[in-house]
This record gives C-alpha cells, structure tokens and sequence, in this order.
DNA sequence: GTCTATAATTAGATAGAC
DNA sequence: GTCTATCTAATTATAGAC
C-alpha cells in the first residue's frame, strides 16, 4: 500500500520533466512544427491529451523545455563578463574555461543548439522570446570582454560584433551534424578523445595569444 | 496572338524553377516537415495540386530544390582541393578566396545552410542523400588540402577531421541566424560591410600563417 | 497545363468516464 | 491524474472538368 503510493507520486511529480525531456529530443529532432506532441508522449509511453493536461498547449512545453534547458546551461557554464579585479591573462584562461565547458555542454545536450537553429531561421514570437531571455544576455556580455582580449593581443582578430555567431558556430556545429559525421567518417564526435581535441583546437586558434 | 502565346509559354516553362525558388525559401525557413507545398504554392500564386504535377512528390521537389542550389554553389565557389603544381602559399592564397566566395555565397543564399542544419539535425533518407551527393565531396577535398597547410605553419591547429564542421560552422552561423542578429544589434549581416569584415576575420583566425 | 473538388491522413486540443 | 473518444483544422496527393 505505502508502496503503491510512493510509485504513483513519483509517477505524477516526474511526468512533467520526463515530458520536458522527451519534448527536447522530439523538438531537436524534428523542429517545434515537424515535431507532434502524440511523438513526444509516446517517447516516455504516455498518452498526448497528457500533455494538454500538464502544460498548456505545445507552446507551453516548448518554452518550459528550454527554459529549463538554459538554466542548466547557465549553471554549468556561466556567462561570459568582465572582470576588472584580475589581469587580461587571466580573463582569458578563464574565458578558455568557459569555452571548453560550454564545448562538453554542447556535445552532451546537442539538443540546445539544434532547437537554436531550428527556431532561427525564420522569425517570429519563438524566436524573439530565445532571443530576449536567453541569448541577449550570452551576446551581451560577450563582447565587451573580447574587446578587452583584442586590445590585449590575445584574441583572434574578429570583429566583437561578429565573435559571437563565429565561436558558436565553430564550437557546436560539430555537435549539432554529429549525425553528418558519423555518416562521413563513421565516428562519433560525442566521445571525450573529440570533445577535448576540439575544444583544444577551438582555444588554439580564437585565442591564439593566450599562454600555454 | 503571338504576345499571348509568348506569355503562356514564357510561364509554362518558368513555373518549375519559380517553385523550386519559393521551395527553398520555404523550406529553409521551416524545414521539410514544416513546409507546406500549399505555402510554397502560394508564395508565387500558384495552387497546391502543380506541384504534383511538375514534380512527383514533396520529396522530389525539395531534392530538386536542393541539387539546382548545389550545383549555383560549385559553379561560384568551386572545392578546395591540392594542386600539387603550385606552393603551400599560393594554395594558401587561393583557399582563402574560397573561403570568401563561400562567405559570400553563404551571406546571399542563406537557404543553403539553413536546410542543411534542419535535416542534419537527425538522421534519415533526406541526410543521407545530402551527405552521399553534396556533403562528403566537400569534406573530403578538405581534410588533406588543411593536412598540407597545417605542415606549412599556415593553417589553425584544429584536427583535419574536424576542419570541416568548425570551418563550416565559424562562416556561415552569422548568415544562418541573421534574423537572430538583427534583433540582437539591428544590423543586417548581409551587408556588404559585414561581409567583408567577416571573411576578413575568418580567414585571418583560421589561416594565421597567410602573409597579408 | 491549370484549377476545383475531394480523398485519406494526421495534427493539437477538449470532453467526460474512471 | 489517466485514458478513450472525438472535434476541428490542416496536411499531401489525386480525379476530372476545362
């Protein structure tokens, strides 16, 4: 009895994140319209009026997905700042080590940077909600410390309205076709040995002055 | 008379390109699955049931769609490929101008990239088709041309097998997102400025060793 | 070749029994 | 909270008149 109890709550307080994390996989996949929540519940082995139960529509899954998706981000990673207390040497190394955890981040939840892609190349409300709540702020506090790196001689010379677009892109394209890659070569770019050549590649060449 | 039958003519035999032109906007807005051959229709006042007929199926208009845009793509931009006749710094010299045509390319037909990044996002026929056609002859003209540049202290330290994603990635992200940038600064990447400024930059980063 | 009508399927959301 | 049944709307493809 007390067992049978404790195996439906957990199955009520966790059917929400499991849906959360089935609707990223599905929304990766397939893109917020090419993805069907009738998919998405039957990946976890519910029904799809459950969904309309525990959110309130599609939408509603979609933003509380990334949501949580980007909190985690922010608590692995952090964000890109400024910090006047300590040396241009060692704004940097620490800048690398954002670079390099952002990188891992990127290749275990390749999920971020699909649905990025997917949701900006058109725009609309979707587009403009990622934008003001989540890459704002990345943007934001990204360019003023590269301009700091430049004057520096450390970062590579790319125009800081630019850096952003040009490090995510070359970080996490990789991730985001691993299933190009496999096709191509037949490896699986997820593994630690790729993750850290490429995160040691990426450091190497946009911050080419940093010390060894 | 002879003025009517130019003008039935003139639009029998234009109708497919126009549908593949409107295809590719679509579809690189929204992807395959959330592209509807109604909205593609529409887009150049056409109905739905045509492209049934000029094409066999939605499949087939989007692989039309896509070889005509592949086949623009190597007649301006070519592949990087060895040419043993000439020096590590001519072939050097002449990469970068790849690069740059490709930049270019990339900044006036955003459709390309956004479509790869849409269908490479989970494996299946369309990939497959795009990887064994397009994809891989570009990634393997790549690998050893980088192997060669990198000997000659010209080329960033990024492995040859992932030149290709961070490359790619590095250069087209900007143009892919650039409705994303345009909410986040007002700018507009395919500007001529930013353009430039930015093949400037990718090139600088990823060939250091290229004398100015 | 074009265009209307429609067939066959699938989508997100809701009602109501349990 | 769950699950079956169902509603409305939208999808690709086809039939057939012109």
């Amino acid at each position: 009895m007390a067992h049978e109890q404790r195996r439906i709550r957990r199955t009520q307080t966790d059917l929400r994140e499991r849906l959360i994390e089935a609707a990223l996989i599905e929304f990766a996949a397939h893109g917020f319209e090419g993805a069907s929540t009738r998919s998405i519940a039957n990946y976890i082995g519910a029904h799809q009026p459950q969904i309309n139960y525990h959110f309130d529509s599609k939408e509603d899954l979609w933003k509380s997905s990334l949501a949580d998706l980007f909190d985690l981000l922010s608590k692995e990673v952090g964000r890109a700042v400024i910090n006047d207390d300590v040396s241009d040497e060692v704004s940097a190394e620490k800048f690398a080590d954002q670079i390099r955890a952002f990188i891992d981040f990127a290749a275990r939840h390749p999920e971020l940077n699909r649905i990025m892609v997917h949701e900006s190349t058109s725009p609309g409300p979707r587009l403009e909600w990622l934008v003001e709540n989540f890459v704002g702020p990345l943007y934001t506090g990204l360019k003023p410390l590269w301009e700091r790196l430049q004057r520096a001689g450390i970062a590579a010379p790319i125009h800081p309205v630019l850096i952003h677009h040009a490090l995510m892109g070359a970080t996490t394209l990789l991730f985001l076709n691993a299933h190009e890659l496999e096709l191509l070569e037949g490896i699986d770019a997820t593994k630690r040995t790729w993750i850290d050549r490429h995160a040691d590649g990426m450091i190497a060449t946009f911050l080419p002055g940093l010390r060894k």
